[in-house]
DNA sequence: GTCTATATACAGATAGAC
DNA sequence: GTCTATCTGTATATAGAC
């Protein structure tokens, strides 16, 4: 909690963002580096390996997951609405979290894959007493889940599959009346 | 048509195992080519370069996605039941094409993101008729696409949260009592 | 059609100057 | 804390033998 020298949260977020807009292939010590401003060694000095890098950033995730579950119990609409509703937040930084820790998993890092797991443990555990059975619990994770998808596998300039604004309102009444206790 | 090579299509299945089992970043052509049994060499007769190695992988999905829109008009249980069925089944060649084409197409391959959306579209087309309304074509496609999701971000060993046997039948009861013309 | 050998480039990581 | 220089391994791709 004893804030972080900016330098490492500058590299945190250069690597973040290569690898959601560029891949994980793309997104080496290297291109992070120059991405962040700083050159290699500078970078190798706060993390001193790629894994190094991609354990800050499964940190960085379980920080945020731990704030946004804390929230979703805490909304006024209630957690399920809640919960779909920040499951489309382009641009929010447990939206990026996630994103990112998942390609990070797609290679193999088990830490990461835990993480992504352990993230999904908390939200059913919250959402369960709010759905009428498993199926409608599996009903709304599996909504959150495409939500993501769909966030992860976008193009550059094209327009996103997802429900926006008024579309996304109808969804979360949708699935709301089909699973709500 | 004219069948393929053997040789082609066992290096466009090693090719396709190491992208969902090691992430694109282990998929390397030299460790595609000892998967497949074939020097690099070998391999780089079929596939000049790895770009023509991505380009066979989609290929393979479009083939497959023509095929499966076809079963998906004809099924019995109707498309929206063969839909969400189909879409976490384990080591089912589409679904093992998806998985592998996304992770390709996070690398920025345009084809393969390309690929990935004219397949969801064609799903729509012919899954509108079937909903009632947009919204509940969104959570019909949402749910898909999050059982997909939950295929691609599992771990070795690790039990996946997706709904199985009558767990799914649940599931697809519900969807289609929510969302069904 | 498949192989080995090789060229070229780049990745991850270390050493040591400032 | 940040840099440059460098070592080592590995990736893509080519050339040419069989």
């Amino acid at each position: 909690m004893s804030r972080p020298p900016l330098a490492r949260e500058r590299v945190l977020d250069a690597y973040e963002a290569l690898l959601i807009d560029e891949g994980e292939r793309a997104a080496t010590i290297d291109a992070t580096a120059r991405a962040a401003g700083v050159s290699k060694g500078g970078l190798l000095y706060h993390f001193g390996s790629r894994e190094a890098l991609e354990a800050g950033l499964v940190a960085r995730l379980n920080e945020l997951v731990t704030a946004d579950v804390e929230a979703m119990a805490e909304a006024t609409e209630g957690p399920v609405a809640y919960f779909l509703r920040t499951s489309a937040m382009d641009g929010d930084p447990l939206d990026r979290a996630i994103i990112a820790v998942s390609r990070v998993s797609q290679s193999g890092n088990a830490a990461a894959a835990d993480a992504l797991h352990e993230m999904r443990e908390k939200w059913s555990t919250l959402l369960r007493p709010h759905t009428t059975d498993a199926t409608a619990l599996d009903l709304v994770m599996l909504v959150s889940d495409g939500l993501y998808f769909n966030n992860a596998i976008r193009e550059g300039g094209m327009a996103r599959p997802v429900p926006r604004g008024g579309a996304m309102d109808a969804l979360i009444a949708l699935v709301e009346r089909s699973t709500r206790m």
